[in-house]
DNA sequence: CAGTGAGCGAGCTTCCGCTTGACTT
């Protein structure tokens, strides 16, 4: 065993480090976090200074032995955690479990994993910082508080197991208000007016400068321009450039990573953590735009030799994000000379990206030459413009060139110009004049949910991806693709013998893979504004980071800014528990027209419900919703056609064929079995036939058996199981949840048969 | 889960941030 033990946070990191000192040093790693509070309770005691009770991790129990063993045969530790708040934490819970003896023991810090930055670590380490430690007992104490105080007000008021969080909870705030703007926006049209014009040299296209907001306008101006001659009226050529952007952080590779290989947040993470293991990239969660000066080196050395010296120009971005603590490089290569890499096909494509980004950051700017021409139809003033833009020198575009969100801005694609002198003629061979409409503000996806939180400085580059899915699996939130609507436009096209109006129509408002909140996730935000607006206010993260940073100066005392907080919010708490009602979004719909009785939608025990008669109604009556609809927009006529489920269709087999529509959704019922009525086809409950119903119950006993009979021929194999969730049936890939009652051990191939043929495997179920 | 919205009610649910494998409902 060696003298030096050092530990460090990730292993991949460790197996690197381990390299580049000598043979007189161990490296181990912690895997993280190795202590915290115990998740089953609140593990905090108020009265006593907000004193945290720590475990350590049931996972880590292993990691401590194993590191306790180094420790022995250790002369001298060094902590050489991450070097943030957290990382701090990590090395003084390592200090407490390990009995580190702080002779023997030394902290040190880098923050790119150089071999030089190690060496110059080892020869200046440093002892524990206590105010940093405590910073990160504050953060995680208050964040515990919030989020085990404000849980089970909601259980109490809306719905039980439900969460909240002071980054959740505002990551949902986000989604619910923009789906509101989009409510409330108000759609205005207006036209444009283009002109195709041919200098004889080439054509062109040239724009109205001005929006025209009114089809006679529109038409007047199309009249007065049409068939004229179109003068040059001014040339304008101005230079331009073009700055390449930062290398990655974890924000901006999941943003690119959607925008270019329509990857999600997750995916993103899994595959660039696969990149980093197999040593291809610098580590994946980091906020810092910053490379390493050997890093620096090797990008210029891969452009001079790619593309040459004037490819070549060595920046720095300054990291702008709030609250960005750097203890890391950008994500770059850790070899820029392997442009491409072997393995499989979405770890290249990520590579690539990551690759592209790192050397073209660090590449020339590309410079321009942008040209605006003004035309006049002769004889009149309504100006018209062209604009055009060449390609002086591409410099880092000969790498990369950043994606945008905004389509309005990628539709604008600007040419080269053919060459026209001032006064000149050019002849107009088409002119129309379009109706657009503006714009609503557009729903957030993935990665844009995330950069809208790092701009708020909520969250962290390791918990965007698991933020995201949480608001996911509570069902505040569904990632949807939504179909768009049908919608007409004028279109008014200049003609010699005059101006020809038609109707176009185009598909419009069409979704694919946004966040969509449910009706679940707008009743608890309302619920949570409402009543605890200081923590869902979007300040409030950067409120209390302003404070933790006064505990890491040492200018402010970790228990005390506790107290500060939580006795208002405690009270808070309290008074709300105590005197608000329940939340249930209730919405009256209108009265039911048989009955006379009065209509509403809200949130039951078991979700979305409607109900026709008022709660002291003895005869008061329920549906629930389908899980297309939402309570917070289903008119009174589709609720009161909810009454009209479930139905029977016939009888098949000598069992009734009935429809409904349950929690998750429409479905079809032959005696005992479920079937659900996908979703694709565009059938729903009200309409299906007694065919198609037949239809679906044979093809899912079909797949059953067929599935059986599989299980004959060895594969795939059938196997009883007893799992977390209790006995199931493993067969191939799909599992089946074995019905409470009946003995797994025992289980004839009949009632095995049986049980699959009345359930839908858990692979095909929805998850919740 | 699916014909129901609670009455009696045990015991449970829940946070954010740092890391990977073990395990897969």
């Amino acid at each position: 065993m060696s003298k030096n033990l050092v530990i460090v946070e990730s292993p991949a990191k460790a197996k690197t480090i381990e390299g580049y000192l000598g043979k007189d040093f161990t490296v181990k790693s912690s895997f993280g976090h190795i202590r915290d509070l115990a998740s089953n309770k609140l593990s905090i005691d108020i009265e006593n200074n907000f004193s945290p009770d720590y475990q350590v991790s049931p996972d880590k129990k292993k990691v401590i032995d194993d590191l306790k063993k180094s420790v022995k045969s250790a002369e001298v530790v060094w902590l050489a955690t991450d070097e943030d708040r957290e990382g701090e934490a990590i090395s003084w819970h390592l200090q407490e479990v390990l009995n580190l003896k702080p002779e023997s023991t030394k902290r040190i810090v880098f923050s790119e994993i150089t071999k030089s930055a190690i060496h110059r670590a080892i020869e200046s380490p440093r002892s524990l910082d206590v105010h940093l430690v405590n910073a990160q007992q504050a953060r995680r104490v208050l964040d515990r508080l919030v989020g085990f105080e404000l849980s089970p007000v909601l259980w109490k008021k809306v719905r039980p197991s439900l969460s909240a969080g002071r980054v959740q909870s505002v990551a949902v705030r986000i989604i619910v208000e923009r789906e509101r703007e989009i409510e409330a926006f108000k759609k205005e049209s207006f036209f444009r007016i283009s002109a195709e014009l041919d200098s004889g040299k080439g054509k062109l296209k040239a724009e109205y400068a001005q929006k025209v907001s009114n089809i006679g306008q529109a038409r007047k101006v199309v009249e007065e321009s049409g068939g004229k001659p179109f003068i040059v009226e001014a040339l304008e050529k101005k230079p331009a450039k073009r700055t390449p952007s930062a290398p990655f952080t974890t924000s901006t590779l999941q943003q690119e990573a959607g925008r270019k290989l329509g990857f999600s947040v997750a995916q993103t993470m899994q595959v660039a953590q696969r990149l980093y293991e197999s040593g291809r990239i610098t580590y994946m969660r980091t906020d810092s735009t910053n490379l390493s000066e050997t890093a620096l080196v090797a990008a210029k050395q891969q452009i001079v030799n790619s593309f040459g010296n004037d490819y070549s120009q060595l920046r720095n971005f300054a990291t702008k994000t709030k609250g960005a603590q750097e203890a890391h490089e950008a994500i770059r290569p850790t070899d820029f000379s392997a442009e491409k890499i072997t393995g499989e096909k979405n770890e290249q494509r990520l590579y690539e990206l990551i690759w592209k980004r790192a050397i073209a950051s660090q590449m020339s700017d590309a410079r321009l030459e942008r040209t605006t021409i003004d035309f006049l139809p002769s004889g009149t003033s309504h100006k018209y413009v062209a604009k055009g833009e060449v390609i002086l020198f591409d410099g880092f575009l000969k790498v990369y060139l950043e994606s945008t969100d905004d389509e309005a801005a990628e539709d604008e694609q600007k040419d080269m110009l053919p060459p026209v002198s001032k006064g000149q003629s050019l002849d107009m061979t088409a002119l129309t004049a379009t109706e657009r409409f503006s714009q609503a503000p557009s729903r957030y996806s993935e990665p844009s949910l995330v950069k809208v939180l790092e701009e708020l400085g909520i969250g962290r580059p390791s918990t965007y991806a698991p933020t995201i899915s949480t608001i996911q699996k509570r069902g505040y939130v569904v990632k949807e693709n939504r179909e768009g609507a049908k919608r007409d436009y004028r279109v008014l096209v200049y003609q010699k013998t005059g101006i020809k109006e038609t109707v176009k129509s185009e598909n419009h408002g069409a979704e694919k893979g946004k966040l969509f909140p449910t009706d679940i996730g707008i009743v608890v935000t309302d619920f949570l504004v409402a009543n605890f607006r200081t923590i869902l206010d979007y300040n409030f993260t950067a409120t209390v980071e302003k404070e933790f940073d006064d505990i890491a100066m040492g200018n402010l005392e970790w228990t005390a800014m506790l107290t500060k907080f939580y006795k208002p919010f405690h009270a808070n708490v309290e008074e709300t528990t105590e005197t608000s009602g329940r939340a249930s979004g209730e919405r009256i719909l209108g009265t039911d027209p048989k009955t006379g009785k009065p209509v509403s939608a809200r949130i039951g025990r078991f979700g979305p419900m409607i109900q026709i008669g008022a709660q002291d109604d003895d005869d008061k009556r329920f549906a629930r919703l389908r899980s297309d609809q939402s309570i917070t927009n289903i008119s009174l006529e589709e609720a009161l056609d909810l009454f009209k489920l479930p139905r029977s269709l016939g009888e098949f087999e000598n069992l009734e064929v009935s429809v409904g529509t349950g929690r998750f959704g429409p479905y079809v019922r032959h005696g005992k079995a479920f079937v659900s009525i996908p979703k694709s086809a565009g059938e729903d409950p009200m309409t299906i036939t007694f065919d198609r119903a037949v239809e679906l119950i044979v093809s899912k006993r079909d797949a059953a058996e067929k599935a059986l009979i599989l299980e004959f021929s060895e594969e795939p194999t059938l196997f009883v199981l007893e799992g977390r969730y209790g006995p199931y049936i493993k067969f191939g890939k799909d599992n089946f949840k074995i019905p409470r009652g009946q003995d797994a051990a025992t289980l004839t191939l009949v009632q095995i048969r049986e049980i699959m043929a009345a359930s839908v495997p858990s692979s095909k179920k929805r998850k919740r």
